[in-house]
DNA sequence: GCCG
DNA sequence: CAGTACG
DNA sequence: CGGCCGTTACTG
C-alpha cells in the first residue's frame, strides 16, 4: 500500500515536473527553434532515432499501439497553454496530467538526498498518438544516428524457430548477414575446415543454438548428425563425460576427434582465434578428472589471453611483468606484451584493419541476449551449486564466487533478458538501487542452472524477492513482463537516456534539461548551457557511444606504450578494463601506467609533462576531459584518443600507479564494477577497507562511518595477496563479470 | 529492488 | 559543495 | 527502517 501510494506521489511529481517546468520555461527560446526546420528534419528523420542512440539499452519498442490507446482524455486548460508553447518549439508535452498543479515543494524533496528519481511504474501516460509523433519530433541531430546494424538485432525468437538445420542456419546467416552481420571476413573465419558436433547435438536451446550459428559464421561446419571428418565434439550443459556419452548410440564418446566443452569455443569467440583445447577448463567434466592434479592452479594460469597465438609466445619473452607478480606474473606478462613491442603494434594495427570494422557480436545482441552483458552463465563446472547453503556464508558478495560471463545454455535467459531490461530502465531513471537489485539477481539467476517457473522456486533464490519474485513468474507464465513493456514505450525514458548518454551528464542534469524544455541534443546545443565536457560529449556522442573491438583497444594502447617506452625505457602499463577481462569489445581504453619502484609523483610527471604532452602532438590524443591540473597532484587522466586516420574518437582513461600500489590499483580498473562494490563490501564487513590504493585493517569508524583511523595498509602491491587477506579465491581477470 |  | 566519472 | 563501494578522483 504504502509502495503504491508512494508511486502515485512519484508520479505526479514526474507529471508536475515536467508541467511546471515547462511553464516556467515559457521562455522565449522555447519558440526560437524554427518550425521549418524543425519539421523538415523530422521528415528525413527515421523515428529510430532515438532507439539508436539508445542502442545499448533500449531496445526496440515493442508495442506502441498498446500504450497509445491510453490517455486520450483531454488535457486540462491549464496546460494547453503550455501545450501551445510546446507545440510552437516542436516539443510536445510528455505529459497527460490531469493534476498539473501540483507542489513546487515536492519537487525539490523528492529527489531527495539520493536522487532517487524513479518513477513510477506503469503510468503510460501518454496518447495515442504522442508516442509514437513525438519520438519522430525527438530526433536528434542527424549525427547522432546509430548504424542499423546495431540497433536491428533483437527481436530474434522468431528467426530462431526456424533454424532447425545447417540450411536454415546458413539461411538465417544470410539473413542476418544481410540485414545486420558484416560478414566474417574470410580472413577472420578462424574455425574455417571445422566440424563441430554438439552435445546434446541439436540447436534446441536457445543458446547453443546461437553459438552453432556463430562457429558457422565464423567458418565451422555443424555435422547434423555424426559422420567422418568431425573434428570436434563441444558438451554443452556442461554434462560430464558419462552423461554426455549417453548422447552416442553406442553410447560411447567417440575418441577421433578433439573433446571439448562449450567453453573452448566460446573462448574462441572472445579471442577470435582458436584457442588450445588442452586447457583443463575446457576438458569435459569427468575426462579430467584423471590429471586432477594442479587442477587449481592451471585454472588460473591457463586462462592466458590468447589473442593470436603467434603473439603470445613472441611476446612473452617482453614481459615486464613486475616481479612482485608472479602469481599471476604469466598473465600480467601476456596481458601487457599484448600491447609490448613492434611486432605487437604491427599485429595490433593488421588486427584492427582486419577486425576493426567488424562489428563485433553483432550476434550477441540477438534478440534474447541481453545488450553488453554477458550471457547467462550456465555451466560452472562447480560443484557446490545445488545446495545453496555453501552460497549463504558469503551470502550476497558475489566476488566469492566464479563469474566467467561463460555463455551458458541456461534456461532462464529469458527471464535474465527482461530483468536486465528493467535494470537498464531503473538506471536511466536514476534509480540505483533499484538497478542494482534487478542486476544482483540477474547474477543469481545466471547460477542457477534449473528453470525458475513459480514465484516460490524463485524465492528460494538469494537476490530475488517478492517483487522480482512475480515477475519472474510473469515472464516465464506470459512470455513478458507488462510493466516493461510500458516503461520501453515512455517517451520520458527516451529522452532521459539520449541525455544521460552524454558524457558528463547525469540523472540530475539530464531531469532539468528535460524540464527546461529540451529534447533534442540540438536543442541542448545550441540553447542549454554546458560545460566544456558534455559540448564534447555531445559532439562526439557517437563515438563514445560505440564499442571499441578488442584489436582497436590493442592498438591504442600500442601508441601509449611507444610513446611511454620512449619516454622511459623502464615504464610500463597494463591494459585493465573489460579488455583485461577478456571481452571481446570494450566501452573504453583504460590503461594503468606504472614503473618499479616509481612513486606516484615520478609516474605523473613522465606522463603529464612528456607523454601526454607528445601523445597530444601528435595528434592522438584528442582532448583531455578530467585530468588533474596541478602539477603536483592527481592520478588520472581521462580524454579521448584516435587512431591515425580515424575520426571516431575514444575515451582512453589512463591510471598512474605508483609501484606500490599496483595490486589494488589493478583490481580497481580490472572490475567490473559490481565486482569492486562486492569485494570492497566484504572488505568493509571484515573491518578492512579496501580502494584503488591498497587494502586496509584497523579502521575506525566513528559515529555515522566517519572514519577516525586511516588503517594500516595491509597490501597494496600485489593483487592476489589482496585476495587472500580477504579471504577470496583468487578470481582472474576473465572471472570477474558478474 | 533486496537484505538484515 | 553537488554532480559526474571510474572500475 | 537504513544500507547498498570508495572519507575513490575531478569539475565548477
Amino acid at each position: 500500500m504504502v509502495s503504491t501510494q508512494e508511486k502515485i506521489e512519484k508520479d505526479k511529481f514526474f507529471r508536475d515536473l515536467y508541467l511546471l517546468d515547462s511553464l516556467d520555461d515559457d521562455s522565449p527560446e522555447s519558440e526560437v527553434e524554427t518550425p521549418i526546420r524543425l519539421a523538415a528534419k523530422a521528415k528525413r528523420q527515421p523515428d529510430q532515432t532515438l532507439d539508436a542512440v539508445q542502442h545499448e539499452r533500449a531496445k526496440q519498442i515493442t508495442t506502441r499501439g498498446k500504450v497509445g490507446e491510453r490517455r486520450p482524455e483531454t488535457v486540462p486548460s491549464t496546460v494547453s497553454a503550455v501545450d501551445h508553447t510546446l507545440k510552437k518549439a516542436k516539443v510536445p508535452l510528455p505529459v497527460d496530467a490531469p493534476k498539473k498543479k501540483a507542489l513546487p515543494e515536492k519537487r525539490k524533496r523528492a529527489p531527495s538526498t539520493d536522487r532517487e528519481l524513479r518513477r513510477r511504474d506503469s503510468e503510460p501516460a501518454l496518447t495515442a498518438k504522442s508516442a509514437p509523433s513525438r519520438a519522430r519530433r525527438l530526433k536528434t541531430s542527424p549525427s547522432i544516428v546509430v548504424d542499423s546494424a546495431v540497433q536491428t538485432t533483437k527481436r530474434s525468437s522468431e528467426k530462431r524457430k526456424h533454424v532447425t538445420d545447417l540450411s536454415n542456419i546458413k539461411q538465417r546467416k544470410h539473413q542476418l548477414g544481410s540485414k545486420k552481420l558484416p560478414p566474417v571476413p574470410i580472413g577472420e573465419q578462424m574455425l574455417k575446415g571445422l566440424l563441430f558436433y554438439f552435445v546434446p547435438n541439436n540447436d534446441i536451446c536457445q543458446a547453443r543454438r546461437f553459438r552453432i550459428h556463430k562457429a558457422i559464421q565464423y567458418g565451422a561446419a555443424w555435422a547434423n548428425e555424426w559422420c567422418n571428418g568431425i573434428t570436434h565434439i563441444i558438451v554443452c550443459d556442461n554434462l560430464d563425460v558419462h552423461e554426455a556419452s549417453k548422447e552416442f548410440a553406442c553410447k560411447e564418446i567417440p575418441r577421433g576427434p578433439t573433446l571439448v566443452n562449450v567453453n573452448w569455443l566460446i573462448e574462441c569467440f572472445s579471442r577470435r582465434a582458436v584457442c588450445d583445447t588442452h586447457w583443463n577448463r575446457f576438458q569435459v567434466s569427468g575426462s579430467e578428472a584423471l590429471k586432477e592434479t594442479n587442477k587449481e592452479q592451471q585454472q588460473h594460469q591457463s586462462k592466458p589471453l590468447i589473442e593470436h597465438e603467434d603473439s603470445i609466445d613472441k611476446h612473452a619473452v617482453d614481459e615486464e611483468t613486475p616481479e612482485g607478480l608472479e602469481a599471476n606474473a604469466a598473465e600480467c606478462a601476456l596481458l601487457d606484451a599484448e600491447t609490448e613491442s613492434e611486432d605487437e603494434l604491427d599485429n595490433a594495427i593488421r588486427d584492427v584493419r582486419s577486425l576493426g570494422s567488424l562489428s563485433i557480436d553483432p550476434s550477441f545482441d540477438d534478440g534474447a541476449k541481453s545488450p553488453g552483458d554477458e550471457p547467462p552463465v550456465d555451466q560452472e563446472p562447480a560443484p557446490f551449486h545445488g545446495d545453496g547453503k555453501a552460497r549463504k556464508e558469503n551470502a550476497g558478495f558475489m566476488c566469492m564466487e566464479k563469474h566467467d560471463g561463460g555463455k551458458g545454455d541456461n534456461p532462464n535467459e529469458q527471464t535474465i533478458v527482461k530483468l536486465l531490461k528493467m535494470a537498464d530502465y531503473y538506471s536511466a531513471t536514476g534509480d540505483q538501487w533499484r538497478t542494482r537489485a534487478y542486476r544482483q539477481a540477474v547474477a543469481a539467476l545466471r547460477k542457477e542452472r534449473r528453470l525458475i517457473r513459480t514465484k516460490q522456486e524463485a524465492l528460494t533464490v538469494r537476490g530475488i524477492g517478492d517483487r522480482l519474485a512475480e515477475k519472474i513468474q510473469e515472464i516465464v507464465s506470459i512470455g513478458k513482463l507488462q510493466r516493461l513493456d510500458n516503461a520501453e514505450a515512455d517517451p520520458r525514458d527516451k529522452i532521459l537516456r539520449l541525455f544521460m548518454g552524454i558524457y558528463h551528464v547525469g540523472f540530475p542534469t539530464a531531469s532539468r534539461w528535460i524540464a527546461e524544455g529540451h529534447r533534442t541534443l540540438e536543442d541542448l546545443y545550441q540553447k542549454a548551457d554546458l560545460n566544456r565536457n558534455q559540448r564534447i560529449g555531445i559532439e562526439h556522442y557517437e563515438d563514445f557511444q560505440q564499442r571499441i573491438p578488442r584489436a582497436e583497444v590493442a592498438q591504442h594502447a600500442a601508441i601509449v606504450k611507444k610513446a611511454l617506452r620512449a619516454a622511459d625505457t623502464e615504464a610500463q602499463m597494463i591494459i585493465g578494463g573489460s579488455y583485461r577481462r577478456g571481452s571481446a569489445d570494450c566501452g573504453d581504453i583504460d590503461i594503468l601506467i606504472f614503473k618499479k619502484d616509481a612513486g606516484l609523483d615520478q609516474i605523473r610527471a613522465l606522463m603529464m609533462e612528456t607523454v601526454i604532452p607528445e601523445l597530444t602532438a601528435q595528434g592522438f590524443l584528442k582532448v583531455a576531459l578530467a585530468t588533474t591540473h596541478h602539477q603536483d597532484s592527481g592520478s588520472k587522466w581521462h580524454g579521448a584518443s584516435a587512431l591515425p586516420g580515424s575520426k571516431t574518437w575514444r575515451r582512453l582513461d589512463l591510471l598512474f600507479v605508483p609501484w606500490a600500489e599496483l595490486g589494488a590499483a589493478l583490481i580497481y580498473f580490472t572490475g567490473n564494477d559490481y565486482f569492486n562494490r562486492s569485494l570492497r563490501l566484504h572488505a568493509s564487513r571484515k573491518q578492512m577497507r579496501l580502494n584503488q590504493h591498497g587494502l586496509y585493517a584497523d579502521v575506525m569508524r566513528g559515529q555515522g562511518r566517519e572514519r577516525i583511523t586511516q588503517g594500516r595498509l595491509l597490501e597494496g602491491h600485489d593483487e592476489k595477496r589482496i585476495f587472500e587477506i580477504l579471504g577470496v579465491t583468487y578470481r582472474p581477470p576473465e572471472h570477474r563479470n558478474p
